[in-house]
DNA sequence: TTGGGACTTTGACGCAGCGCAAACTCGATT
DNA sequence: AATCGAGTTTGCGCTGCGTCAAAGTCCCAA
């Protein structure tokens, strides 16, 4: 569904956007699309012909992986502001992951073929996105690493820390996760299963690090979490 | 140390120059500087400023992290061909791992403010190492995945078999990895100890799947192994 | 208001694989 | 030839956490 009027205003304060002509945003802007996509539906899919790449305008998405045997992987979520699908800039012509929306989103759309025009026209555009996509690589790492040295609930307390920095929204309580988020979802971002990170969230509770509820995750005390995901051992 | 000569032919064939005018490859390897680095030495380290980027010309190069508290990762390794610490590439001043010399090797190396230039220049050049970085991030997922997903056994039968398509050598046993390796390394790899990765070979050599011994491993039935890397229980 | 389905909690159990420890092997060095 | 140290092997006990199973609990839709 295409929303009534675009304007510039709409990407001119991104970080990939930075530094480019009023009218060259113009530009940009009258090639895209705008879509609205509800909730649980996919922006695209994995393994897709990548006919097009995407702002995240409004909303959260989440990247997952399929496996061959059908187990899926949280890669990252997406929040306002980002690109999303740029397969095209690192040379691929199919999504590597899908992408689901966490909630009711506004994505814009650029058919595929813009992006290295874009590249081409705007430096700028070119190079901030490459940097996207060279932390990306780095947070990447940061993952395979913890996934290699850390427990569990090591683990789980920085994907509930990196959440509540990227998303965080401040209540009375604490600090909220700002979408909807299962247990099943979180054990997706790291490696384990439901049941473990129901545990822990519940011993968590107990201590008043955390407060949770149905799709909802609330931290109440970041820097008690954030000791307990470096801290070695020290058992309370 | 630096060599005699440097001649256009040391770069010529590799993908990273694929398509640039001999004029200007003759331009480029005139900014390099050759270096022979020992077994063991680092070609560049973690955290230090990246006043330069590397082709690796002959050799093999363990690229390392290491965590606050010590623990080391083995991020991969290249082979010859393949260009390194090209941190400037996603806008980072600062190398964001080690690169150990598996074995005695030799670099090209040029002043970091060079990628920019020959980016600019050279976009067939940009072009294929963003395409790297890119691989290089489609890796980074493969492995978080594999670690979230996979036994160590499994982890472990990929890795050999990763390495074993990137430096084997066909010897009359198997297939032997082409740089030393200890059973240290492959766990560095992998995210388990030495101990299992120890184990693991003495009972895939019992099956005659692999021959190993001190810091070198040779994979005699890869489609066996491969068949133990993805299967699903089927127990021998 | 009443299902019904999606999400969560909790218990019981088992085992993969890690930590610890000790012995062994091989290659290099003198 | 003897020595030394790095790399490897192997046994044993323990435990983190995955698996299986069964109850809750909450939200939504009719």
């Amino acid at each position: 569904m295409q929303l009534s009027r675009l304007d510039r205003s709409l990407i001119a304060g991104l970080s990939a956007f930075q530094g480019i002509a009023p009218t060259d945003l113009d530009f940009m802007i009258g090639q895209a699309r705008s879509l609205r996509i509800a909730k649980d539906q996919p922006v695209f899919e994995q393994e897709q012909e990548a006919h097009a790449f995407f702002l995240l305008l409004d909303g959260h998405v989440r990247v997952v992986k399929t496996t061959a045997d059908g187990q899926e992987i949280t890669v990252r979520y997406i929040s306002p502001g980002e690109l999303m699908g740029i397969a095209h800039a690192i040379g691929l012509t199919t999504y590597p992951a899908s992408a689901i929306c966490a909630v009711d989103c506004v994505v814009l759309a650029w058919p595929g073929h813009f992006w290295s025009k874009f590249a081409d026209a705007f430096p700028s555009f070119g190079a901030s996105t490459y940097k996207t996509v060279g932390s990306r690589l780095q947070d990447a790492h940061t993952r395979v690493i913890e996934m290699s040295t850390e427990q569990v609930d090591q683990r789980v307390a920085h994907a509930l820390l990196k959440l509540v920095k990227q998303t965080g929204r401040k209540t009375e309580e604490g600090i909220l996760i700002d979408f909807p988020i299962s247990r099943q979802d979180i054990a997706e971002m790291t490696g384990t299963t439901l049941h473990t990170v129901s545990r822990l969230l519940s011993s968590w509770e107990e201590k008043g690090l955390v407060k949770s509820g149905r799709q909802k995750v609330t931290v109440v005390e970041p820097h008690r979490l954030l000791v307990l995901a470096e801290g070695r051992t020290d058992k309370n």
